[in-house]
DNA sequence: CTGAAAGCGCTTACAG
DNA sequence: CTGAAAGCGCTTACAG
């Protein structure tokens, strides 16, 4: 029965007949209870709904029980603004409030400037307020060198999401390079010769990976890179539908695009439609990304599966164990998943083919 | 040039030359300090790239700087287990970090179980963790009674979304009914005569309200209820689908459906293409949502599109204004947006029809 | 195995 | 207009 003012760790400690440091003891699972002391104090606590004040236990030398997590302001404010949403942030928040619950920790989302310039003193500003037991970079910030060297400075654990890893903190990623290569490989079995990757933000430094990827599957089909081209969207609709119209009208049109995230993925298919070209008989279509819209497109589109929820989860579980005295680096690769849905298929009927 | 261990208000006040008081009136803006004083402190502060501790602040007696917004936890976790994502969460945190950054204020967004039997005393453990300067109940914990009344005993004040204005608290919410009654007038005006509401569940307040514009639109019109029907979705595809292929296989079918979220929407198009009615030629089908996808859909929805970011940001801005002193209850309006896309239009031309 | 003491970094009355 | 004192609710050494 939680009385109307706050029920303290003094409440408890009398409720038990116990000092402060015995309840203190029994809430944070410490050693050197006697078993039935430790019960008394259970007891106490369940009697007066007592839970600890997360400021006071960080006041006095403990945990704070909060990760912050970090995302790229500019692109998550463009997004909302523009009504597009960030499927990305809502899975951040899947993954980590979920885990974070489990060990009584509170997840704490922020935004900090893509600038390299400013987004020091901004990290450095939240976690002089907030004091998180750990923080999560997400790309770009992941890819930023300053950023856990700060961190690191004031004993902060640090978690990159979707960066290789290295060897001085925590590096949660999937390989990239892999899903581009598996997907373009998965084209090139369907027959097709003229393959086209549609890149986002050089900002991020997956692009350069699934590049890659791309590259070495396009060599190692024998197809060479030449079957391959690039054309350089940012992740907008509008810009991506530019240079795909581009890319379809010219005279050797590729007959699949992959494309870095779903929207320039829809970009493709509307201009498909409008140039009268039938997806996938006559285009097929891949996106990174696979957010929650593309299974109900017209067709429902072919995209690679970030384990994004997961990755943030495995980041929290992480940092949780680092701060409880566990190891502050290592590397956590997660499994992609390629879902085939309907908007990739074989390549169309050459007008005339030379080989056999 | 912020030191390797934490600057705190006495590095600031010696710095400064005052006392730690001193400083303390001027980060909080107090009365009572001579502008050069004042001066000297804010050169200190900047020096020392100074940022208070939130946990000590609290302890000291102060504001935590929190905002707790709250939501429901069976309807989240679902949509993010089946891949579904929630739009709203994301727009929620659009509203609610975009305003608790002005005030410097952190957002943490968490959830409970919508069971009215346990969601109480998750309530009570998370402020009695966290101390929150205020706390956002989102619909279904918005239409709990107790929720608020443990609140207020505890001096949080709080602020509950989408629901209909009491007096005692924070009420923010769009006129629901209005909306529906909009788009029923709309599509009456089309020339439809024959219209479905496809409901949600009857746990989310909005499903009841909704309802009371659809059938107020119909008396309105002349054309009177019996013109419309009812049917009971859950918010879910599949349900939706066969309750609507139930709809458009009868005797009668409504030519027009109206639709409580756009997943159901979808179902709708899905089934209407199966069969083979032409959208809208020979189906209108509008939503309450307006998530991202629905621009990329085709034919693109038309949507009620809910304030939810200014909704969050206006609790938070009330919330915060009233825990620095002012009123603790109050109700805010806002505008909804009826944004037509290509999914309504006139009516088919009925087979037979009396009237000239 | 248990408790008395000191202190974390602030803020709120309370003096002057 | 400014400062000395007390205290918020915990935890960490340190004794016993």
């Amino acid at each position: 029965m939680a009385s109307r003012a706050s029920v303290t760790i003094e409440h408890v400690a009398q409720a038990a007949g116990v000092s402060r440091q015995t309840v203190s003891r029994v809430i944070n699972k410490g050693p050197n209870v006697k078993p039935e002391v430790r019960e008394r104090v259970e007891a106490a606590i369940a009697a007066l709904g007592y839970v600890p004040n997360l400021s006071a236990r960080r006041m006095g030398g403990g945990k704070s029980y909060l990760i912050l997590a970090v995302n790229d302001r500019q692109r998550t404010i463009e997004n909302w603004r523009a009504g597009r949403g960030n499927d990305w942030v809502d899975q951040m928040l899947h993954g980590g409030i979920t885990e974070c619950e489990k060990h009584g920790y509170h997840l704490i989302f922020e935004l900090i400037d893509t600038d390299p310039a400013t987004a020091p003193r901004q990290l450095s500003n939240a976690i002089a307020a907030l004091r998180p037991d750990g923080v999560i970079l997400t790309p770009p910030h992941s890819d930023n060198e300053e950023l856990p060297v700060l961190l690191a400075e004031r004993g902060i654990p640090c978690a990159r999401i979707g960066r290789r890893p290295g060897t001085q903190f925590i590096d949660v990623f999937m390989d990239e390079e892999e899903a581009a290569a598996e997907i373009t490989a998965r084209l090139i079995a369907l027959g097709h010769m003229r393959l086209a990757f549609i890149a986002g933000s050089p900002e991020y430094g997956n692009s350069t990976k699934r590049l890659a990827g791309f590259s070495r599957a396009l060599a190692a089909s024998g197809l060479g890179e030449a079957a391959g081209c690039v054309a350089k969207g940012n992740f907008r609709f509008a810009d991506a539908a530019q240079e795909i119209e581009r890319l379809l009208t010219r005279a050797d049109p590729p007959t699949a695009l992959i494309a870095e995230n779903d929207e320039m993925a829809f970009a493709a298919m509307h201009v498909a439609d409008r140039l009268g070209l039938e997806v996938p008989q006559q285009l097929s279509i891949a996106s990174f990304e696979d957010t929650p819209g593309v299974r109900f497109s017209v067709p429902p589109l072919t995209a690679i599966r970030q384990p994004t929820a997961e990755m943030i989860a495995a980041a929290c579980s992480q940092l949780i164990a680092a701060s409880a005295g566990g190891p502050a680096h290592g590397s956590i690769k997660l499994p992609y998943r390629l879902v085939e849905r309907a908007t990739t298929g074989p390549a169309p009927a050459p007008a005339k083919r030379k080989t056999g």
